[in-house]
DNA sequence: GCTACAGTTCAATAGTTCTAAAACAGTTGC
DNA sequence: GCAACTGTTTTAGAACTATTGAACTGTAGC
């Protein structure tokens, strides 16, 4: 299952981040991933949604620099690189994440 | 000359406003207003851009409710709703600006 | 091999955004 | 009134984005 690689955190922009947390269905996937504190697969984020829409902002949000992936048999684990981006932006994600939709 | 009054506090949405801010243009701008502490002439604002586009982009930070815009005889006053938004979104804009551009 | 499954990629459409020239509106000062 | 000035609005084009169905890739299990 090809993947695009997460990018290095040093290339990871705060306009690129600011831009995909901006999307109700990207900021409440990662709200999820965030409350969840572990991977978790695909299918299982962002609620309803076409899984090809599913995917597109997956894919959105990995290039972001924001998530990381990690295939396994048939799964895709997501996370959330919480660290790194609380390193490269700090107080950025938990500003951020104090106003996502709480569903 | 006519304006969008901007939007009150509790109508500003965080997407909106992390979507005002991804563009290079406007977190430039709203980081020059931020350094300044005051207002501004919007002329003086964003650097070398055409002057419809500086407009546009002053008019999508005005109605995504992050600045605010005096009009007195042949200027435009811009700024920063600082504490407003601070009072919203604690520590959102010191975590953005902490990474804006120092131009 | 075959079926079921997870997820990506492709293709198409509809809507949005960025950029900027041109035209316009309001203000100032002569 | 008129010219200069600040800024908005209009208009247009190019580029990008969101959404989804369909086709496709790879894996698991029988």
């Amino acid at each position: 299952m090809p993947q695009y690689p997460a990018p290095p955190i040093e290339a990871v922009t705060i306009t690129g981040v600011l831009f995909a947390l901006s999307d109700p269905s990207r900021l409440r996937i990662i709200a999820e991933l965030d409350r969840l504190d572990a991977e978790s697969i695909c299918d299982h984020l962002g609620g309803e949604l076409a899984k090809s829409t599913r995917s597109h902002h997956l894919k959105t949000l990995r290039t972001a620099g924001l998530t990381h992936t990690r295939t396994q048999g048939r799964y895709n684990y997501v996370s959330l690189r919480r660290e790194e981006l609380d390193a490269r932006f700090p107080g950025l994600l938990d500003a951020v994440l104090a106003h996502a939709p709480v569903d």
